[in-house]
DNA sequence: TGGTATTTCTAAAACTATAAATTAAGTGTC
DNA sequence: GACACTTAATTTATAGTTTTAGAAATACCA
């Protein structure tokens, strides 16, 4: 009644082991008979093989690995963590994986590459990585794991990896912001350790450039990507007169905090400062206005990096890929634009 | 120099094939010339066991598993849901655990049954549902599977449990209002199938009851926990000029709905109407006004599932525990009362 | 120094539960 | 009877842990 195995069960069914075997893996071979048999005692004792012991024969064991090279705190601060952790999660389900977490201290190429090459519990990894350092060593390739690089597009190496287009995404907002005659624009960013960063200060000095308009340094403050950030930058931008009429956010939790410290002050959004925010997350539309914000396919990006792991542990698909995925300018009400 | 196996490193290290386990196992009975030697090799070239055979081997694969019973989109769009899987994270990380995440459809007793039975993948699961329905077959228990359910403490069943005490919450809540002179309350509640929700309104009750005031049905609202839902709600109270003084707000995500619905229509807060909140999650304190709300410890929440799993995992404690946490009232600027 | 006790080692086997390749047996056809 | 085909049984492989029995080395004691 007890621990029943796939020994047991051919017992019970007066068949030998390897029919058992054939009959659970729809294997070729097998009299209907012996297959009646089979399931009958199957469905009986409600027998399922041992997971363990199948994934120690097969060498897999359909369970994929997302490891967050951030601190736990700081990933699961953000909507937008939790969106992408979801696009990969639906697409996981639907092709019949199960999926680990991790969070592995970032810097810390050493101990990631160890992770990922001593363990053999895992089919595969989707990486988030916002540093610019190259996280992943060649030995990986080496041994040939399964990599999905989301959020650091590497240049050379043979890796895949899904990221959104960030240097566009920058420069969609300033060029609304310059475009709607705003030439003095204040820049809250995060940290330029992460090419994100990097790349959205990018599109937005060539946004500047094009328009023969200067972006002051003086203007730029880094920060990380909480509320809290926000509001503290905003306040003290405007208790210090700051000369700027419209603010660069770099996610809309932080063009949330900003939205309410220029209230706090009296300040009007936008007659006083235009607020654009970045990656169109589900509350942009209740802040008050409405937030005008650069959208980016968070839930498809995780999608596709599900889908592009998947494929290549399933080698459907061993060719790698770099997938860039396009961000949109989403206009609402707090830069003053009228809506399209 | 590819995939080194026990028997290898054994013949490597010129020592039998059970020193070299021993070794790694730090079991006794061997010498420091042997200790030694195999770990000479084992360094030299990296050599780490095979976790699958280990698990298969010793019947634990270090590995937990946390079932939500919710779609991944209601789960995942919950600041609170963060918390708490980061509470359970960090514990797990700190006993060297794994954690697997997986969706379960709600009511669906059955697939879930099914799916902790079929699955020696994991060696114990945290239920996070908030159903009144008992997900748990007794046909779990026989099998011995460790489990903590999370956010419903059952009421006879042998199984560990953790939540917060949600009638106190509301009790709290209320007589905290009550206290204020508000006599006429708006209530935003989540659905009633689930036992926090029905909890916290047995508290909103029975505060009313000591306060010899009557709580109208006319004026509880089922809502989900969302910013939209406390948006939309307050936006038709003020609309329909509802009689009400004060509203309570299920959850701080509801809550900041309801403020800005409020300001939007000229309306002040704490002047025209008290809001108050549940779950004091980390942008409560940057709502405008600063938020009146129901603390509770959510990462300890997760911290305390983690524990009691692992430890009756590792038979530290075979024990089955009820832990119900304090709630507290957190006064901010919400509801007008002064700042202890 | 001899004898017993203890520790450490080896080699082999059992054990975990499966998949898959190989071999054997049975049946049918020409 | 030779050959092909289907089906079943046997064996090997996956990579560890753990146990056993026996051998070797060392420790302790008189």
């Amino acid at each position: 009644m007890e621990k029943l195995n796939i020994d047991k069960v051919a017992k019970l069914a007066h068949v030998s082991r390897s029919v058992v075997s054939r009959v659970l893996n729809d294997h070729p071979n097998v009299s209907d008979v012996a297959r009646e048999r089979v399931m009958k005692v199957v469905n009986k004792y409600n027998y399922r093989p041992n997971s363990v012991a199948r994934s120690l024969a097969t060498n897999s064991t359909h369970e994929i690995g997302v490891l967050v090279t951030q601190s736990e705190d700081e990933a699961l601060g953000s909507a937008f963590w939790m969106q992408l952790h979801r696009g990969i999660f639906e697409e996981s389900k639907k092709r019949g994986y199960f999926v680990s977490l991790s969070y592995v201290p970032p810097r810390n190429k050493e101990e990631l590459n160890n992770f990922i090459l001593n363990d053999r519990r895992l089919d595969g990894y989707i990486l988030l990585t916002q540093e610019v350092t190259n996280m992943v060593g060649r030995e990986l390739f080496d041994k040939n794991v399964p990599i999905v690089l989301v959020g650091h597009v590497p240049r050379k190496k043979q890796v895949s990896s899904v990221d959104v287009d960030n240097v566009k995404g920058g420069r969609l907002a300033a060029e609304h912001l310059l475009g709607l005659g705003h030439e003095k624009i204040g820049v809250m960013l995060a940290s330029l350790d992460m090419k994100e960063s990097k790349d959205r200060l990018k599109g937005l000095r060539e946004a500047h450039l094009e328009a023969g308009i200067e972006l002051s340094d003086d203007r730029v403050e880094i920060v990380d990507y909480q509320f809290r950030a926000g509001y503290q930058t905003m306040k003290k931008w405007i208790e210090s007169e700051i000369d700027i009429t419209a603010v660069f956010c770099a996610s809309d939790t932080i063009a949330m905090g900003a939205l309410l410290a220029a209230r706090e002050h009296g300040k009007k959004v936008p007659e006083d400062y235009a607020v654009i925010g970045f990656d169109d997350l589900s509350f942009a539309e209740f802040t008050y206005p409405p937030l005008t914000t650069i959208h980016q396919p968070i839930l498809k990006k995780g999608k596709m990096a599900a889908k592009l792991l998947i494929d290549e542990i399933e080698d459907k698909d061993s060719g790698r890929h770099k997938i860039n995925l396009d961000p949109q300018l989403v206009i609402r009400e707090s830069c003053g634009a009228r809506k399209n």
